[in-house]
DNA sequence: GCTTGTGAAATCTTTCACAGCA
DNA sequence: TGCTGTGAAAGATTTCACAAGC
């Protein structure tokens, strides 16, 4: 058993990744191999077994993990069996695109607020939120007791939206716009830039293309 | 010099990073040292001269890095120099999200082609291009000479999706579907999971409620 | 026999610390 | 003097390989 022990980065990154596959082979089998689990989140097999030996010992030799309890196990060790509060910040097509993200809801993530700065868009739905204007914004999200807020503002508002957060006592910010915030030490932050995907893979192509 | 020497993985996930951090840092100077261009992309100094160290010497001891020069470098390096034809596959959200990217087109990434399975979404425009039924997808990618294909689907249609872009010869794809994609070992694929950010924003969330 | 769980080895990444140069 | 470039040390992650257990 090695559930007191730290969990590494690398597989808190990759604990959602086998929580999707998981939840596909639900629907085919109650176990489930670390060899199977492996070839379908596209890793190697002594990986997945040592990452869930970080959880403890819930698989059973000679047969594999069950996977319900595999799938409980994980959401409990995620924090994904707790309800959480989140605000929407910017109400374009990427903010959209999030709220009616399927995974959400069944996550225990609930979008409780949105904002915009774009009065054409205040009144609209995002979620099941009614889009409200940026000037309540301090105000409603303590009234709402967010706990999660996600910024899909352009660059150049996020700063302040980041600002206004952290005013409301809000901790935990997940932030696409595409640039860095900066924030005080005690608030946990998490960039994502849909452009470096695509960079990325730009630099890969750009290699074999390079090679032919 | 060591522009001769393999890049390794974690310094090309960090060179877009590097790229934005010096295009809002070109505005204000034309130098920047690794100090500054570290503390502004929130990674540590070394890590930044060994970083633009596997590109070659461009820097200049006691001053720092040109910023123009390093910013060329590393768009060619990545490959982003170059003009790629784009499809989305997809119109939803999401995939209007990803058109309307404003790092696309300085990028060299040109939407050329988008599809929906949906007749309502079919004539509409994502990002310059008219949405195109998915009946036609496989010619027009072909007749298009799409180079990187996005899949901004339902994870449903998604595997269906990606087995007409490996048809056309589509050999690197972008998915945002959350599902895990089988494709050929020479299609170059990244898997994108917006989901999975807003969970492993969750474990940290999680520990840091439980120390308080 | 089959598959987990895990030390140990191999590999990759980050950070240190300082020589070398403008 | 100030900052880069880089070996070497430290640290993290991945993979191997096999004992342990069903």
């Amino acid at each position: 058993m090695a559930s007191a022990r730290r969990i590494p980065q690398a597989t808190v990154s990759r604990l959602p990744l086998y929580l999707r596959v998981l939840g596909e082979a639900a629907l085919e089998t109650g176990t489930i191999s670390s060899e199977m689990l492996a070839a379908r989140a596209g890793v190697n097999a002594a990986q997945v077994r040592k990452d869930l030996s970080y959880l403890g010992s819930y698989g059973t030799r000679g047969v594999g993990y069950e996977v319900g309890y595999l799938v409980r196990e994980i959401n409990r060790r995620l924090g994904l069996d707790a309800d959480r509060r989140v605000a929407i910040v910017g109400a374009g097509n990427l903010g959209q695109a999030l709220a009616s993200y399927g995974g959400f809801p069944a996550r225990g993530f609930h979008v409780v607020a949105a904002f915009d700065a774009d009065p054409a868009k205040v009144g609209g739905l995002v979620g099941g939120a009614v889009v409200q204007p940026s000037a309540v914004m301090l105000e409603v999200l303590v009234d709402k007791g967010v706990d999660i807020a996600i910024i899909t503002t352009p660059a150049s508002a996020a700063q302040a939206v980041a600002d206004t957060l952290i005013a409301a006592g809000v901790a935990c910010i997940l932030n696409f716009a595409p640039v860095s915030l900066s924030v005080p030490d005690h608030v946990i932050l998490r960039q994502v830039d849909l452009g470096i995907e695509m960079q990325i893979l730009s630099f890969y192509q750009h290699r074999v293309a390079a090679r032919a």
